[in-house]
DNA sequence: ATACATTGTTTACACATGTAATCGAACGAG
DNA sequence: CTCGTTCGATTACATGTGTAAACAATGTAT
């Protein structure tokens, strides 16, 4: 099962506020994304097809549940991102992602620990 | 400009090993992976096509090399890749990647260098 | 009852991608 | 010259994805 780029984010959103109701979903996708409604429920449908998503009748509302641990899903996702982008050394990928992004002194010092621990 | 999954493993095996030959490069995937010749034919051609490679002729061979620096789609698809799976918040995807890496001492030490100038 | 709005399903279309065969041109060997 | 091989371009097909309209069923208001 593979989550497209659009989907990802119809997924965030769930993942942050399941169980919900469509129009919810829509409602706030709307607000971020150019997409018509149709749009979005076409991907909701797409989705409890693939066995990410799944729903539930409430009267005729549906309401939409994750089948799938977020955890995995970018497990999955970021080990497949960096084999692809990277040649599947880890490492190099890090470093570079590190250095281009912006981080906060608390990430910083965060990112710190967790090296740390990792060392012991 | 969008390289797919498949045309990474093209471009990052030319970047390493440009000019190169079409020749070259089917040898050398065909032993990785169960592409027939005239699949990674297609993709050289797209990718031509997408502006990510140039080919010159040689005779008659064509002698490929990237129009597109590797730094440059590295950056633009970490990017992306964090925009979509993370949402846009660098740090804790940061976190995540770093934790479910196997680093050696050598890259955790180098990590925490790079975390140290970032501080500065 | 009828009309309208809402909700999920089905249908539609274009493009990208994965995979590869086929075709046409150029080259080399006999 | 002919024939076989090689090389890049073109064609092919299935599937996935982005985007959305159209449709059918259900609910609500008049």
């Amino acid at each position: 099962m593979q989550i497209s780029d659009a989907e990802w984010t119809v997924m965030n959103l769930i993942w942050e506020s399941q169980p919900t109701a469509a129009s919810d979903v829509i409602e706030q996708l709307a607000e971020t994304h150019a997409w018509s409604a149709a749009t979005i429920k076409t991907m909701l449908h797409r989705l409890v097809r693939k066995g990410a998503l799944s729903a539930t009748s409430s009267g005729r509302k549906y309401i939409y549940s994750c089948r799938v641990k977020r955890a995995d899903c970018v497990l999955h996702a970021s080990r497949s991102f960096l084999d692809r982008v990277f040649g599947g050394d880890t490492a190099p990928a890090l470093l570079h992602l590190v250095e281009s992004s912006k981080l906060t002194a608390d990430q910083i010092d965060e990112l710190k620990k967790l090296l740390d621990s990792m060392e012991r």
